[in-house]
DNA sequence: GCTAGGGTTACTT
DNA sequence: AAGTAACCCTAGC
């Protein structure tokens, strides 16, 4: 279908383009071409903001546009992010100082004590503490070396960003989509229900299924669920996805599969130059799709998930029961004994989710957990999840 | 199939 | 050696 043809509302876009940057597994060649497909938006919701700098800054981690946009993330509060934000804010300028030709206009620009001291560094203790180095060692070259051992490292720079970007991504929360799923669908059905007219219900029995729209309607005749409080704000964000579903229905069809066309030649241009796709967040399992119809926009059950939050992109071991190593279903290999995986720390951004997770799901929830952010979570299975927290607990008691 | 809890291993202090 | 984090095993639901 021709672009031109899509029926997209501006607003519509902008919800649209909220959902998929702000998915961590849909890669940033699929967002660029998306974002020039669709009509521009009609506003830019902060999880876009958020997730358009999280995509430059991925792109081009150690520079001075790198710099900017690591403050642009700190100059909104994303408390779990804080201390990542200024670490990663730290090691770039320190590695551009290092590397730039001239280290004292770099450190004058980039160490700049007003900077350090209330904005993008506070949240690091040690920050302080080298910004003084950096400027002591101005016009010191003996100093500058000792410092070049310590800060001149690109990996460990490039490593930081990493990190920052991998805990931003945990704590990027759902999109509005999701929330307006989680409304209609989830455990808060029966309050929007209650809300609604016998014409808005009929919809939101369409987007559900009639097997969970019989689920929400007891429970709304149980008695069981308080009076509601939903804000004006909220039924009019109702009201407007009432009037744009049939759009969105018409446009989700549209530019993912496009998307998903430019993901597989690039998987195959890769593959013919010997890269391994299992890790790259674009890799899909090439046979299920065509003998899996889409699921429908919400699907009927309290996790529910949108085509859009289904992941298109997701690595094999997302969608397929991966064994880890050597399990064997039964005979031959039965006597192997089975590998022990090697031990991966945990992430700050997957200590991160899990803690998000739990918040939302509650403890003993670890698949619901796993799944309900499966990109935040490399190669993590659900009882991997319950020792960590295990873990956290003992660090942290309650 | 999922979880809780005890056990094991590898690594750090 | 002791402590800790990550991973494994398995009973019980």
């Amino acid at each position: 279908m021709e672009p031109s043809s899509w029926k997209l509302a501006p607003a519509v876009s902008a919800l649209y383009l909220d959902h998929l940057f702000g998915d961590s597994a849909v890669p940033s060649f699929a967002t660029s071409a998306i974002l020039a497909a669709v009509p521009f938006p009609s506003h830019s919701t902060p999880r876009f903001h958020r997730a358009r700098i999280l995509r430059r800054l991925a792109s081009d981690p150690l520079s001075a546009s790198a710099l900017s946009s690591i403050l642009l993330l700190a100059s909104t509060p994303s408390a779990p992010t804080a201390v990542a934000a200024a670490q990663a804010h730290l090691a770039v300028a320190a590695y551009l100082a290092e590397t730039g030709d001239d280290f004292d206009a770099v450190v004058g620009v980039v160490f700049d004590p007003r900077v350090a001291a209330e904005g993008a560094l506070a949240a690091c203790s040690e920050a302080a503490d080298v910004v003084g180095q950096f400027r002591a060692a101005v016009g010191t070259p003996s100093a500058q070396a000792t410092l070049k051992s310590r800060w001149g490292n690109q990996s460990a720079a490039e490593r930081r960003v990493r990190e920052l970007i991998e805990a931003e991504w945990a704590a990027i929360g759902p999109s509005l989509l999701e929330q307006a799923t989680q409304r209609i669908g989830g455990d808060a059905a029966p309050e929007t229900w209650r809300a609604a007219d016998e014409a808005t219900r009929s919809m939101y029995q369409q987007l559900v299924g009639e097997e969970r729209a019989q689920e929400i309607h007891a429970l709304l005749n149980s008695h069981a669920v308080p009076t509601s409080t939903s804000t004006p704000e909220h039924i009019k964000f109702i009201n407007k996805l009432k009037r744009s579903t049939q759009e969105l229905h018409d446009a989700v069809d549209d530019p993912l599969p496009a998307a998903k066309e430019d993901a597989e030649r690039a998987k195959a241009i890769l593959l013919a130059k010997g890269v391994k796709p299992s890790g790259a967040p674009w890799s899909s399992s090439p046979t299920s799709e065509a003998s899996h119809p889409r699921p429908s926009l919400f699907t009927p059950r309290n996790v529910v998930r949108s085509p859009l939050q289904t992941n298109l992109y997701a690595s094999p071991s997302q969608t397929e029961k991966q064994p880890l190593h050597g399990k064997f279903k039964d005979g031959q290999h039965a006597d192997q004994k089975k590998a022990r995986r090697k031990a991966r720390k945990w992430s700050e951004g997957e200590e991160i989710a899990l803690k998000s997770g739990v918040q939302r799901c509650g403890v003993g929830k670890w698949k619901q957990v796993l799944l309900g952010n499966p990109q935040a979570f490399h190669d993590r299975t659900a009882v991997d999840l319950k020792d960590k927290w295990r873990n956290l607990s003992k660090r942290a008691p309650a």
